[in-house]
DNA sequence: TTCTAATTGAAAAAGATTGTCAATAAGGAG
DNA sequence: CTCCTTATTGACAATCTTTTTCAATTAGAA
């Protein structure tokens, strides 16, 4: 299902500023605060207002169409949901991409139920770490 | 080391309000946001600014002695760190306990690398869910 | 005890987020 | 296609959070 269908089902509208916060996000190789987006848009000629971008931003978090990606010094950012749902975010240039299949952590859950009695419904995994270019770059660097 | 010792290796003071700060989150059985751990400070009768707040848990942050647990919403406040690392969030009482032992993770973090080229120096992972007190609790709701 | 530099606290500045409300526009009804 | 209703927008202001500034204080070494 389309992320246009989605809105229409839970009864949202189609509107010009949640189709230009989309193809923001869309194309986006990195997530993006809502001032970013703003400046984004207008770059590109699209008028549009940044309280409109906190609601919209908050309309597709309730959807689920984006996620927050958590950064270690305490910000957080926004970038679409696509099926994997987990992070790996570049220390260098501040990349993400996804990763899926995290079938590992099944077990690990298992485990923390049990020991704690907590029950696990959901979780947070992100990993941090370099990107191949970044890799090359910090090779460079020390050399 | 205590942490009056590795503030002290890293050349910094132990003051008043850094003890109070401590104190406060030894013994906060939830992570705590700036403005809630002045609050407690001025509960117990000690004086202390906000700011000293802030500044306190970034050099905390800095040295690793507190760390972040981030809430699905978008928001973030501090804890203690300790061995484990790792968080449960319960959705009912936002109480956190630690969990540790995450060697399933080890297995994932190969086979993303494989995967995507990244190298993986660090993650985050928390698990959201209802502690042992709120799931009796949910279950007297429904029935 | 004295001295010096790190640290503090209060106030102000800066930044981020949310609330208000008249004007606009999406999308169903006719 | 046009009209109408109502969700949505955007500008502004209000609020909240975090950072900066700077004189006064204080930890810790001499």
């Amino acid at each position: 299902m389309s992320w246009q269908e989605k809105l229409a089902e839970a009864g949202y509208r189609l509107t010009r500023p949640r189709r230009i916060v989309m193809k923001i996000l869309n194309n986006a190789k990195a997530p993006l605060v809502p001032l970013a987006i703003l400046k984004k848009a207008q770059r590109d000629e699209h008028s549009l207002g940044l309280v409109s971008v906190y609601r919209t931003l908050a309309l597709l978090l309730e959807l689920g169409l984006v996620t927050l990606v958590h950064f270690s010094e305490g910000c957080h950012a926004y970038v679409l949901v696509s099926p994997g749902h987990h992070h790996i975010v570049c220390g260098g240039c501040e990349k993400v991409i996804e990763f899926s299949g995290v079938e590992e952590l099944d077990v690990l859950i298992a485990r923390v139920q049990q020991e704690t009695g907590f029950h696990v419904d959901d979780h947070l995994l992100q990993f941090y770490g370099l990107c191949p270019a970044c890799q090359q770059t910090a090779i460079k660097e020390v050399s």
